[in-house]
DNA sequence: AATGAATGAGGGTTCATTCAT
DNA sequence: TATGAATGAACCCTCATTCAT
């Protein structure tokens, strides 16, 4: 049978996932590997064969789930057009996406947060490659818009973290309460998407967005 | 002797606190009892006259760093004068210095993250007494606006979690990347309420605020 | 293919090659039996194709090993002629070439002492087949050169463990010592034979020591 | 009661006491810190407030047995008198004593051999301040002898292991076959010195060999 | 014949907790 | 009160052994 070579292949990346559950569910120090060979199907030797240590287990899972993002964020980076606004929104409603519906990357962020100061590596890595650039194109946007008489010159300094806060304050309460936040994904992003471009916009940036449709409210006349 | 009297008084607190120090750097299953015993000046077995288990150590050592900041949200909630702007305003200055300032209070959300769910009750504390009450009082703030017509009723649905999100991100920040992170705080805060206001005002709302002397950037005109 | 089955047949004596190599590194305990399949170019799984449990094989390896010096103290048991003093000497110098050249009879003596406990049948093998032998031989040589006047009477009894001392001695230190030993064999060997049929004292240390008390035991009129 | 004290102060040796003859029984590889425990009558984990691994309770139960060893060397070093063949004399049943009898020193053989590539530092140190400096007394006296006529000069190279070996081979095979070797040790001893002093040969045989040829090099004339 | 993934029993080590002093 | 020696239950990791391929 290739049966065997088949679960051959699938156990590193079900050890991954098994180890993902486990310690996303106790935290790194709190799981035992048993529990992450429980919950993958195996005996707590058998993932010794795929992984030297707890450590690195835990360095390759985060690797493993962080790629998706990396990846994406990368993407994401260039696919957009249109106005400043327009493509501002465009990465707002993204990054809502990832941070409200996205379990893995949510859980990343306690993975930081938990255990960041153990393998700070993760967060180098984390930092340079997702959060930087991320934070970076954002700035550029928002420069961009600014020279261009889009956005206000005022929000210029630190606006990327205010603009990125609201999603990620999600993921966070998420993190935080679990399952008792009852939170209408639609409401909350229109509200943020509301917040920012009201307070985001010259009178000549809200002319050029009233002709679109996005948040065409009447804003035009303040 | 009252040096020793003394001492024993102060010996609970000094072991709070160097269990406080302990759990943030290491986390509450990573650290052990002699950590904090060593921190504190003392040995391991003297921590357990004063608490019985670790677990009891570190539900009473946030309860005792929670206090604090339970208190002074009531405090806050009841101080606060003026236009709703400017109370709004006020919140998320209050609201600011704690999470940008307060170690305390940032290293509590690290616990919430880290260990909530080996400690729900700590989590369901806090959302009862912090967390609920402060996103109440501002969403109580947001609807006396938008009834009197300060505020654009767009923003009345989860307002509240956007408003407090930028502060709260800084805190995440710091918490992950502690040092690393350079942020000008005055220029964050400014920036933030810029945003706040900006996107907030009714006509009348603005015309209002900009008689008063907070934000008063000519946004006014726009 | 030929080359196959001259592979098949030797991968046995290969396998217990690179067990004595392990074994004599390591220890029998803390040899893994991966070390041995490395270092016999093959994978766990294979060894146990031709042998049952690691005991069986450290058994069999140091089986194979001993052979050659069981066999060969038969054979030189037979072949030595000449006066007493002559065979006993042959006898010395056989066995300083045993033991201060050939590795493996060296090790054989590391396998008795390190593991001998937990494999008592080895030792009992090595003494009855070898140890027991070569010592009923010197003592018969001994005997017989006394009873014909050659050798002096008092040497009788366990003259034959010091006889063999030296060599043995001398595998001991370099067991122990390895290559930080730096010996001279050739003056080894004869300084050992010249001790041994001439003792330490000249003439004139003889007269000087017959007149004293220690050791003048009347043995210059012996 | 003072019994706690007395017992917390004699518990490091009572486990390094426990140590030896565990390690001595089975290895060190082979033997579990559970086993060492036992026979020092406390759990596992006592042994850890005392000593930090197994190595470093290895290692310091070798030190604690080789100091008598290594500090009474110096003292026999001093203390003998008399012409050389006496004080050599003295020194060899001195050292015999000590293999003969000493069942620390002995085992401390069986460390050496068993283990000493796991703990080259062990040997070092014996090689340095045991084994070097007995060697380099027996050569020095061995040179006296010889510069004073009292010894045959035939006998100054490695003169010194020669005349040592018969007690260690007795150690050593008291290592090996343990019990079952029955030996006269004062017999062994005195055919020793015989041999040492007088060497195999009477007068008769000394003839005999001279006209030979094998070693007759003008020991002929002795 | 040989591979190598997988098992499972242990062994070294840690640490929360206890308790005599 | 406080100490610190001691316990004992886990936990991480190793490795002899098995077995489907």
């Amino acid at each position: 049978m290739k049966e065997r070579a088949r679960r051959k292949a699938q156990r590193p990346g079900e050890i991954l996932e098994a180890a993902f559950e486990a310690f996303a569910e106790r935290g790194f120090a709190a799981t035992r590997m048993e529990d992450v060979a429980a919950r993958a199907g195996v005996t707590k030797g058998a993932i010794y064969f795929y992984f030297e240590t707890k450590e690195r287990l835990f360095e390759e899972m985060v690797g493993h789930y962080s790629q998706g993002v990396l990846a994406d964020a990368g993407a994401m980076l260039a696919a957009t057009r249109g106005t400043c606004a327009e493509r501002l929104t465009a990465f707002v409603k993204y990054m809502f996406g990832r941070c409200a519906q996205d379990r893995h990357s949510r859980e990343m962020i306690r993975f930081m947060v938990s255990d960041g100061k153990c393998f700070p590596q993760l967060v180098w890595r984390h930092y340079r490659e997702f959060f930087a650039p991320a934070m970076a194109m954002v700035s550029d946007l928002l420069a961009e818009g600014i020279a261009r008489g889009e956005f206000r010159p005022e929000i210029a300094r630190h606006g990327a973290e205010i603009i990125v806060a609201p999603s990620v304050f999600l993921s966070l309460m998420r993190l935080i309460f679990d399952d008792s936040m009852e939170i209408d994904e639609d409401a909350y992003l229109a509200t943020q998407v509301d917040f920012l471009l009201g307070g985001l916009l010259t009178p000549a940036g809200r002319k050029n967005l009233g002709e679109g449709k996005a948040c065409g409210d009447g804003r035009a006349s303040i």
